[in-house]
DNA sequence: TTGATTGCAAAGCGTTTGCAATGAG
DNA sequence: CTCATTGCAAACGCTTTGCAATCAA
């Protein structure tokens, strides 16, 4: 619970920003969270403490403290992107696309990815979202059903016919 | 270049939908590309046969032909969501934040991931997008350069003098 | 006839931008 | 004073939707 504050305020100050109340608010709520929270959830928190904060400054506050990497940023296909500290552990998502069910996954799934792509393509500071889209066991079964359903009912054993 | 025509027909049959020449036309431009397309790629090329197939159709048709997991869907934050035929070779991106060159990475570099959610979640039918960011070399050199520049020349041993 | 499909135009919605006002150095 | 930053409202751009016309079974 102890974050930001001056040494936020350096970093900024190096190059040439300023820590305004507004983009310490935005980032406290972010380190605060336990949670990646969107845009939305940002604006909101943030305006219950301050409810002149516009949204266009949290987008702006955003795109800056991410070019900073003081946060990390996600998408989820159909979502609004979401928000992190960035010295919080990263992880992934697995989405059903039936009932859109979110299971989150640890970033030790991709192993040692970062490094590989680093030594291999020589990119700095890299950063990676992945994004696993497929039907959870409860939806698959109920697919399965549907699929037998009004249409389709006779499906005979032996398959493959053409 | 043999692609689609009456296997695919069947598929749509099956499950109540109509292979309209529009469909057939979208869904063939994305199969002869060599590369994935976006919306705007793809309307680009039908309307060149027909200039009269609406954008709605291409929204509408491309949702299809992805929920019928005939087509891909892949996402690169800032971009527009592309297409690529169900059939080819999955790819991944790496992106560089500062000059958005883009390199594609082959799908083998995730491994067995797959299996391994499949396993694990029991999730069926899955599909993986991952991005990878960061700064490319030459852009990394060009950041180094800059923050030793016209303002911040003067990095003396000490500092904080505030 | 019935229901799927399409084109068109309008609506929607999240995000970006221009600009005048404000505030720190 | 000078330049970064903000709030506001307008502008944007992509995507979705309502609806009447069309088309296949």
């Amino acid at each position: 619970m102890s974050h930001s504050s001056n040494s936020t305020d350096e970093i900024l100050r190096k190059r040439g920003y300023r820590l305004t109340p507004q983009r310490h608010m935005i980032l406290s709520v972010i380190q605060e969270a336990n949670e990646h929270l969107s845009i939305e959830q940002i604006a909101e928190r943030v305006q219950q403490i301050n409810p002149y904060v516009s949204l266009s400054t949290v987008y702006r506050t955003l795109d800056l403290l991410k070019n900073l990497e003081l946060i990390r940023e996600g998408h989820i296909p159909g979502e609004q992107a979401h928000y992190e500290a960035a010295d919080g552990q990263a992880h992934h998502h697995l989405i059903c696309r039936r009932c859109r069910q979110t299971i989150h996954l640890d970033t030790a799934l991709l192993g040692n990815l970062d490094k590989q792509l680093q030594e291999q393509y020589h990119f700095h500071h890299l950063a990676l979202d992945l994004v696993a889209t497929g039907y959870c066991s409860a939806c698959w079964q109920a697919i399965q059903q549907e699929e037998q359903g009004p249409e389709n009912l006779a499906e005979p054993p032996a398959r493959q016919s053409q």
